[in-house]
DNA sequence: GTTACTTCCGTAGTCAAGTACGGAGTCAAG
DNA sequence: CTTGACTCCGTACTTGACTACGGAAGTAAC
């Protein structure tokens, strides 16, 4: 049920994909993405399976996965593996709730200071300055 | 009012400053920490100044700032620029708010295909990896 | 068949915030 | 006065995700 067809250059599946052609590159150094034969010397060609790839790739990194993850989330690609993939999904979870904690903490101290500077009288001394230098 | 009683030597600053020796001298390049004299061609020594300073640093840090902003944040240090001091930590908290909305997307999207993946049937394909290829 | 655009490929650079290394100089104790 | 620990200093390495460069080879258009 795959589309074989191999039709685009470098740069046109690049354009496709919507990332540069160094992304390409880089992406099948990392074992990300399959590097096809070169027909008698001649140049590579791509196909929509490949831009699906990269698609792939962007959409696991806008969830946070990292590139490694990504690899290992493309070795489950075939969609058997849920409870596999869900795992990963679980410990990606629970990093971007910790970070959304700290995010959350930082957020309120720093409220907190722009509202005292907002608030501040001439003459005391910064609000700001004066919680990093105390704390 | 402030110690010039400098006698701490690079190695016991950083223990007191909780920080590596390497990060001492990185923020001596860095301009965040100004450079004692070495007294005829001797050791440097430390204060308690330049702990406050590294704590300062450290503090900056935890609320997001870069060592860029702490750099701006020390010219500031006086505590008689708040105005100044407070729009840098405006910038920092529209950012910190920004990455926490985008940190609160993912952990929507996260949750959910956790959840379905956990709910998922034997014989439905994974909906994680569908997601990943289709969206 | 020549010009102009791609592609290919390896290597190297970017950013941030450090960390690591290694040789030479300094210092304190015994 | 020597030994061992510490300091100084420059340089290079680290991580992650790319980005840039440059020469050679392939390709498309005229």
């Amino acid at each position: 049920m795959e589309n074989h067809l191999k039709s685009l250059t470098v740069g046109a599946f690049a354009k496709a994909a919507g990332v540069n052609v160094e992304t390409i590159r880089f992406y099948q150094c990392k074992g990300l993405l399959p590097v096809p034969e070169r027909p008698h010397g001649s140049i590579r060609r791509y196909g929509q399976e490949d831009v699906a790839r990269i698609k792939f790739v962007k959409s696991a990194q806008r969830l946070g996965f990292s590139l490694g993850e990504v690899g290992q989330l493309l070795t489950l690609e075939d969609g058997t593996h849920c409870s596999e993939a869900a795992e990963l999904a679980a410990l990606r979870l629970a990093d971007v709730r910790q970070r959304l904690a700290h995010l959350k903490r930082m957020e309120a101290a720093l409220a907190k200071l722009v509202g005292e500077c907002n608030a501040h009288q001439e003459n005391v001394s910064c609000p700001l300055i004066a919680a990093l230098y105390c704390c």
